[in-house]
DNA sequence: TAGATTGTTAATCGATTAACAATC
DNA sequence: TAGATTGTTAATCGATTAACAATC
């Protein structure tokens, strides 16, 4: 199988591909997708192989046979549906984007503990309170949850959403959840990463 | 020199110990710290060990002397100086968390294109036009940059604040950006992270 | 003491990179 | 053809894990 890495770099392939496409650019070389991605031509052409895909010793790959192959294997035709929990300023940001994005990807519910957040409707999604979020949510497809509470209330989240029935979870709070072998956990901690540049730029401005 | 990898496990480690020691906890073990971070117990004893820290066959590690020298190795006591770009959602979301941690971390300034969102006082930090970045920074030490802009303008953006001499970037714009070796550049890309546990939340439910 | 955990090295594992014949 | 790029394997690299003597 496809590596998680793999995966990674894969889709940031394809969004860069949509870019040159919509720039009518009609093939790209691995030294390109390399560039774009920081890392060597030869990952390029590894990733693109594990795919199937095949370029073309003069013009490289074709952008929009590689869109369509990484979406195939992504299995974005599908759509997915999200629910989310904390509808805070991260929540309600979040919520924003995707609101632009359907109906490929979309948040259906939003659930929050507060009186004064819930039983509104926030960038385009309707919220509720987090007590009917298993009443809410019953009988729905429900495939991925999304986590903007506070660290002490994220893991009694992840448990509810798991009950619930996802079968993915990316959680934004400063606590990593644990979730079952039936359930992908994305742990993005942000804390972690403010914390990390901030030790690397201390690092470079003393001089490497 | 420590690893970027062991860095992230580092801090994580940090933060969990500083639960502990609000709980009373005086001691953990390396099961526990690999627990909570799902690695293996020999992952965490090696990663003490790159920074000299010590534990006891009997009791583990002393919670306050592992905070205290991950602090140690972060420079925690130096304090951050940060700036921001993109006053949206994501930008205001991030000015909100930030605004409870001064002043070890501290956002002292931000900044927009848009007319309506300059020259105001948004979670506690002022806001100015981006056509005056240069002017405002002048003279200020500024470390790290946070850019919450459409991915159109990131790079324009990410090349401002390195002229304004940050030393460190966090993207958090769908496109990757580019700096000198004298920047270290974290690109965080939420838009892939969704598309990853997309893809592996379907691959889950469809068994396996 | 007996049992569990640490500190540390060796072994393993997986991911990245280099190399190069085949191709356009 | 000559030159650059692909597809693919072998070599390298780094990170993780297992193992175990030393320790409490």
């Amino acid at each position: 199988m496809v590596s998680k890495k793999t995966i990674e770099r894969l889709i940031i392939y394809k969004m860069f591909c949509e870019q040159l496409d919509s720039q009518g650019r009609e093939h790209v070389y691995s030294t390109d997708l390399a560039n774009y991605t920081d890392n060597k031509p030869s990952q390029v052409r590894r990733d693109l192989m594990a795919i199937g895909c095949l370029g073309n010793s003069k013009r490289g790959y074709n952008v929009v046979a590689l869109i369509r192959q990484i979406n195939d294997l992504l299995k974005s035709h599908e759509g997915i549906h999200m629910t989310l929990v904390g509808v805070g300023n991260l929540g309600k940001a979040i919520l924003g984007y995707f609101r632009l994005m359907k109906p490929k990807f979309s948040i259906e519910s939003a659930f929050d503990i507060e009186e004064s957040k819930v039983n509104r409707v926030v960038a385009g999604c309707r919220s509720y309170p987090l007590s009917d979020l298993r009443a809410t949510l019953k009988g729905k497809q429900v495939d991925v949850g999304i986590i903007t509470v506070p660290g002490a209330a994220a893991q009694k989240v992840a448990d509810l959403l798991i009950e619930a029935g996802v079968s993915g979870i990316v959680n934004f709070s400063p606590i990593p959840v644990k979730g079952t072998p039936k359930v992908f956990i994305e742990n993005i901690h942000m804390a972690m990463t403010f914390e990390k540049v901030a030790f690397f730029s201390k690092l470079i401005e003393q001089g490497k």
